[in-house]
DNA sequence: CGATTTTTTATCTTAAAGGATAAATTCGGT
DNA sequence: ACCGAATTTATCCTTTAAGATAAAAAATCG
């Protein structure tokens, strides 16, 4: 990461990762001796100050029991969720 | 990566990348200059040899016009969208 | 086929991820 | 406020992502 580049996706996904451990009632302790990456690491991850390598991210997912993709909020996920409108769901689309 | 771990995912979302970029007609050449990634590190990226970082994903998924999420084909997502019956994914652990 | 273009692979260098550890800070509970 | 637990931050070390470049291999086209 080179300065600013990625800052927000760091801090949206670091964020997302914290909401789903805390849900799931762990700490960092748990966390870590699940996914085998260390407490320093996932503080950072999590407070968006660490630039995760892709597989990091994965083991980070199985270790909290759900995918990638769910620490990437997916607004057409929450829809489908709620079992919304029902109507096309474009997602070929974003924003 | 220590050798195996996350082997699926990168094969995963380098193929997800591959098509993406296809699919808008360009070549790694012009990902490179859009994203100011290396030709080079694009196409160990989309073949799964190469771990990227979040960031680096993040300005990858930009420079093709979507978002980072678009990459791991989320078969919840699929299944939600046919109506099917979710035989084989637990969607509560999302609520 | 031969020529061009695209993609892959290799090597080298720099910067950053991630582990280990410890110290500092913050947070809860009593 | 105090104490203990959880989290953050810092330092040191090893590994690896990523840039640059070049060369090899594949695909595309005449």
């Amino acid at each position: 990461m080179t300065a600013h580049e990625g800052e927000k996706i760091l801090e949206q996904t670091g964020a997302a990762i914290r909401r789903q451990r805390l849900a799931e009632g762990l700490g960092l302790k748990e966390l870590a001796r699940l996914s085998g990456l260390s407490i320093s690491a996932l503080s950072l991850i999590e407070t968006g100050k660490r630039d995760p390598r892709l597989s990091t991210l994965d083991r980070i997912a199985k270790s909290l029991g759900t995918k990638v993709s769910t620490f990437f909020q997916d607004p057409a996920v929450d829809e489908l969720k709620a079992g919304s409108t029902g109507s096309g769901y474009d997602l070929s689309e974003f924003e």
